[in-house]
RNA sequence: GGCGACAUAGCCAAGUGGUAAGGCCGAGGUCUGCAAAACCUUUAUCCCCAGUUCGAUUCUGGGUGUCGCCUCCA
């Protein structure tokens, strides 16, 4: 029986789906301003776990994940490069997505964007001033009102009392309280709008998700995922709106999943603080299976403290699973019909049985992981046994723990890029070592060489190119 | 100020009311032409104090320390 801990009840819960069989996701995502950092990327990797868990437990999975792409931070960038914010969106948009492939996470089924979603944001919000849940300014801005929630507060377990109490002193005068948020902002000069009741304007930050997760899962649906720090006021908030939108104090989310912070020497990674790495710099270092074995390596919920020295220490750990899949490959070149490893199959069962009982308590990928380990060192002395001629390889059972141990791996997601990042840094290497002859020859003005060189690797289907910026190559 | 989380070996990190998984590093050994990998052996009384209990690292209270949210933030 899986339990999950729910933000909203602070305790361990037994999960039940809403939907027999289906199981349905909604992460907040990124706002395309920037290159997603290994901060942002924790909660992709834990979901990307979470989903692979699921469907690997033959749920029908829905996950959705949206992209904020109408933003101040995008603004100002766009006007900062004088471009538009469509191209600083779109630009970081890719760059999201090149990073968490390198991390092998699975795509979403659905990447919203704001942009894309405006009717049904404006519609959410003329309900909400329907209701009596939101007022509008002069200017045409409109505001939520969090008094007339009145469970306003109970996923961050918070008072308004004592919130207006902490409430900062440059709080927006036309509000009726201070914790009152922006659902609706009237344009400003410069700034992309949209057309609306209330006039040209765009929405506020919560909003979104709102009405993306409700469009495109209904008014109930399982899991709401993202950081802590999205617990108050961002999702908070999403309850507040959803839930007087539809009129159900419990409908939206029916559990809060949030992920720790990464940290740098124990200091929340963020970029406001300008204490943060970059997946894609991150991986000129390492490879992405390794920041991912990384994040895994602790409970989702823990903080993690990142260093070089961290993920150094996680690339050994990982070399060791991975020696372990090289050893069953050669294994299971072997034939062979004695029964010598029905023990290490039965040992690999009940390892099985293990790691799932780990994943079931609240996604504990520490403790299965540490099943993985298990199970390779097993292996590992089989395999000694098998190489030394000192037992007959037996092809059936090894069969069975080659799944096995494939299995752990296509849950946490780690052993799965191995062959290729292997053949590429390979590749990569032979390819530095060949161009750079080349280029010599080159200098050299030693053109038969050079061209011999372009020749043959086109044969061999590599094409390669000569360019201003260098020389590049690729897969024909 | 309000609310909350965490504190386990040299480092990282699971976990349980009945004397502590796993990984990294270190030491010794097996194997090996060398090296690497692998395997074996070895390394902790769980922040402090008080309480509950036959018994607490695990529960309760207090203290100390670190961190987070309350403003954009994964």
């Amino acid at each position: 029986m899986l339990k999950v801990y729910n933000t909203m009840t602070r305790a361990k819960e037994e999960f039940h789906p809403l939907e027999a069989g289906k199981v349905s996701i909604y992460c907040c995502g990124v706002t395309p301003y920037n290159h997603p950092h290994i901060g942002n990327a924790r909660p992709f990797v834990t979901w990307d776990v979470i989903r692979r868990y699921f469907a690997k437990r033959g749920y029908e999975v829905r996950y959705i994940q949206n992209f904020t792409d109408v933003d101040d931070k995008i603004i100002n960038a766009a006007n900062a490069e004088g471009c538009s914010w469509s191209d600083i969106s779109g630009r970081y948009i890719e760059s999201y997505f090149r990073s968490m492939d390198a991390l092998n996470i699975r795509r979403a089924d659905l990447y919203p964007r704001v942009s894309e979603t405006m009717e049904d944001i404006i519609r959410m919000v003329e309900t909400l001033v329907e209701k009596g849940y939101a007022y509008v300014l002069e200017n045409g801005d409109v505001f939520y009102r969090v008094e007339k929630f009145e469970e306003y507060g109970k996923l961050s377990g918070r008072k308004l009392e004592d919130m207006q109490a902490g409430a900062r002193i440059d709080v927006d005068r036309r509000k009726h309280h201070p914790m009152d948020f922006a659902l609706w902002k009237a344009a400003k000069p410069g700034e992309p709008s949209w057309d609306s009741p209330w006039g040209k304007g765009r929405p506020g930050w919560h909003i979104e998700c709102s009405a993306m997760s409700l469009k495109y899962l209904g008014e109930k649906f399982d899991f709401h995922g993202g950081g802590s720090d999205l617990i108050f006021p961002h999702h908070e908030n999403e309850i507040a709106q959803s839930q007087a939108c539809i009129g159900d104090a419990h409908a939206f989310a029916r559990y809060w999943l949030h992920n720790g912070f990464i940290t740098i020497k124990s200091e929340k990674m963020s970029k406001s603080r300008n204490n943060f790495f970059t997946v894609k710099d991150i991986l000129q270092e390492f490879p992405g299976e390794v920041i991912r074995f990384f994040i895994l390596q602790t409970h989702y919920r823990s903080p993690l403290d990142f260093s070089d020295e961290r993920l150094q220490e996680a690339q050994t750990s990982l070399a060791r699973l991975q020696n372990t899949k090289a050893c069953l490959e050669e294994l299971s070149a072997k034939e062979g019909t004695a029964e010598t490893a029905a023990e290490l199959c039965g040992k690999a069962e009940t390892l099985l049985a293990e790691f799932y009982e780990a994943m079931e308590d609240d996604f504990n990928t520490a403790l299965a992981i540490s099943q993985m380990f298990a199970l390779s060192k097993e292996i590992n002395i089989y395999y000694q046994d098998v190489v030394a001629g000192k037992t007959e390889p037996d092809a059936k059972h090894l069969e069975r723990v080659k799944d096995i141990y494939m299995e752990m791996a296509e849950v946490t997601g780690i052993l799965e890029a191995q062959d290729t990042a292997k053949e590429d840094g390979l590749a990569d290497k032979l390819m530095d070592i060949i161009i750079g002859i080349r280029q010599d020859a080159r200098k050299e003005k030693n053109w038969a060489v050079a061209d011999r060189i372009r020749d043959e690797l086109k044969t061999a289907g590599i094409m390669l190119e000569d360019t201003p910026q260098g020389v590049r190559w690729k897969k024909a």
